[in-house]
DNA sequence: ACTCCGGCATGACAGATGTCATGGCCGGCA
DNA sequence: TGCCGGCCATGACATCTGTCATGCCGGAGT
């Protein structure tokens, strides 16, 4: 037994998604054998390739890494899943668990931790930052209604209330009472703070 | 002749600095003898290590890798430069090559550009991408003067006026006037639009 | 010497934004 | 059945924001 381990890896830069295919391919036992730069490629690549982990960036074109970690959690209950992001909010690693990741691991992490990762999550292990964890637990859950939170990341341009009333077919009072039940909640003084508070935190 | 190719690297996100050289490691004529994952440390390590080409990133703590390019450009001539950055945004390109760059490269562009860009340098070529080029001749130069950027920076994490006078020492309708002024330049219709252009195009 | 531009400021005004009270509708839950 | 929460809306109010006219100062360029 012990046969390659072999890769799914899905991240929207080139130049990084060919760098971290270097780096895993040093490894002996590793071996990348699809890639892919969007989001939306995820589950046809998963089909068409056999794989044993899918490392997956969040930020990407066409889904984020979150919902492609969620289609291949229903459809190939074995994989696992290795969640990969730049961004080390408490919010993306609390969706990344809903969504049923095995791993979290942020790119400022030290690179001997990616190959680390995969062969613990193959050893039925989850990987995640203590830190992160902390702060996820710390947080609570994204306290955003759907409303809210679609209304907040509409206005998250600098549209105002009439652009944003047009948009979501909600009258101009309606959209300032969403944005205001956000504002409160976010403990925040104006919507532009709201949707910086809202992103760093991954509730957006 | 035809020794190795020395190079120093800068990149904040350790995974994706480790994967670079990974990468670059592969070319059998290229070796990475310096890592750093700040700005600030760019020169240091220069004058530590002999190298041909350094590769900077922007986005670093410290000082971006635009601020470091002009450090080595002074001290260094003959040490080409090589700015990589995640975002292709007009005003980096320009703002790169007037500190001193030799190459321009966006994240996104393949991997193989990288190795590519760095024998060209060496051969005396400059390294730009051409659509980001015409876009940065098209955009034209940075349009706002330096308090008005310094105010629109101040109002980006949703400051109010009384906040942004208290902290730039100014009055609050110099601070409105400014961004006022910020506003008609870029062509919006409020301060979080404003910051939003502003950012796009580099200019921030 | 004169003009232009950037930096700094004031006051006045219109319009955008945030809050609050209030109420209707619906679905879930005790 | 009754209550609660999310969703949608209105009107009134206070405050914040953006614009404009106007003015002063200092440096750069003609």
């Amino acid at each position: 037994m012990s046969r390659t381990i072999k890769l799914l890896l899905a991240e929207d830069q080139s130049m990084v998604r060919e760098a971290l295919a270097a780096l895993l391919g040093l490894e002996e036992d590793m071996e990348v054998v699809v890639q892919v730069a969007r989001g939306d490629e995820v589950p046809a690549a998963a089909r068409a390739h056999a794989v044993d982990v899918a490392l997956l960036d969040i930020e990407m074109p066409g889904a984020t890494g979150i919902e492609a970690a969620a289609v291949l959690r229903r459809e190939f209950p074995d994989l696992k899943v290795v969640v990969l992001t730049t961004f080390g909010r408490p919010g993306y690693l609390r969706s990344a668990m809903e969504a049923g990741a095995d791993a979290f691991l942020v790119k400022d992490a030290p690179a001997a931790q990616l190959a680390e990762a995969v062969r613990k999550v193959l050893a039925g292990e989850r990987v995640i930052d203590p830190t992160l964890a902390a702060a996820a637990l710390a947080d609570g859950a994204n306290p955003l209604t759907d409303r809210e939170r679609e209304v907040l990341r509409a206005a998250a341009d600098g549209s105002t209330n009439a652009e944003l009333a047009a948009a979501l077919h909600l009258s101009q009072g309606t959209v300032r009472n969403y944005l205001s039940t956000a504002i409160q909640k976010l403990a925040v003084r104006n919507r532009a703070e709201a949707v910086r508070i809202a992103r760093e935190k991954g509730w957006l």
